[in-house]
DNA sequence: TTGCGTTCCATGAAATCCCATGACATCTTA
DNA sequence: TAAGATGTCATGGGATTTCATGGAACGCAA
């Protein structure tokens, strides 16, 4: 996976409820996107289940292939291929990029990030947060309410000194600094 | 399977039965109908066997025709076989789409999914729930009880902080971050 | 005629297209 | 190196089209 989604970006979403994906995913979706050379507009799938989450994940087009494949592995009318599917297939929609680098929110996908309608009409930010091969799509207010709340729960596994690297498992193989 | 169903539409179903396919699903539905660059008019099969479920599952031409094909390497007058084929086969319906993009609901099809004629003048909502290479269509009722039952079951399924994927068989081969 | 199914037209809301602008960053050229 | 040209990006607005949905008109058979 040489092209991964990184960063986090602040994005204005108009009382359209348009919002530009930032550059470099764009750049991102469309080597995901078998079909980009032939469209010119690359799509993406948009994940809107899970309750418990309130943010949408994305996909590529190829990275979402492949979650399907693993699903389709599973037997078929079992309870865990069921939730998935679910989650993931239904609960999900493609979206396809414009040529000024926009998309429409969908209306289950504002609901499930709570946007509502006067939040459109007053204009919003949404915070776009990189996750290697999905990102993330966030209201930014809950966006930072989250990350609040995540920094709290990381001090119980981190004592205050100790590198964040070190919570990586033992290497085996080829380090960075080639030892 | 560049084209597939997903997502989550409600449709408003009238007093003479007619029901809007969700825009997205007929783009589907026209890829996956190998006449309808002549016919201008998608058709797709719905299939309202298996007692069990209480929803028609719909298939593109295509895609019914690949399970046609499923169907027949099993050997004639085999019990699986017959039973695929009544409940595949001859407890099914083509239909097709009209220029406003509505079918009528068969009157099978509306025994099938609990629409009666009561429900039709009073007025019903009906939810089309796309599943990749088919999507079903429901009374929005019973859709909901579905999932409230299903939506018990799967706490049982999942502890509480777990992510969905945790679901996923290990796998072997190639993933989504390449590991 | 009456009931049923089909085709055609009407409409408001929502989604999409097309064009415009200002902020930056990069490249070019004297 | 300073100034101008060029390109990409994020963002806004108006015009146009599509979509879901309702109702009227039409054809046909009992």
């Amino acid at each position: 996976m040489s092209e991964a989604f990184r960063g986090e970006f602040n994005q204005r979403v108009d009382s359209k409820a348009r919002v530009s994906i930032p550059a470099p995913f764009r750049r991102v979706l469309e080597a995901g996107d078998p079909n980009f050379a032939t469209s010119n507009r690359p799509r993406f799938v948009l994940v809107y289940g899970d309750e418990r989450r309130d943010f949408l994940e994305c996909y590529t087009i190829i990275g979402m292939q492949l979650l399907e494949g693993q699903i389709a592995r599973l037997p078929r009318g079992s309870q865990a291929r069921r939730l998935l599917e679910r989650n993931l297939i239904t609960l999900s929609l493609t979206v396809e990029i414009d040529e000024d680098g926009r998309i429409v929110l969908p209306s289950k996908g504002r609901d499930k990030i709570a946007l509502s309608p006067d939040d459109l009409k007053s204009g919003v930010e949404a915070v776009f947060a990189g996750a290697l091969d999905t990102f993330q799509i966030w209201k930014s207010s809950r966006y930072d309410q989250a990350l609040a709340e995540m920094a709290r729960a990381d001090q119980a596994l981190l004592s205050a000194d100790a590198d964040i690297l070190s919570l990586l498992p033992p290497h085996e193989g080829a380090t960075l600094d080639g030892a």
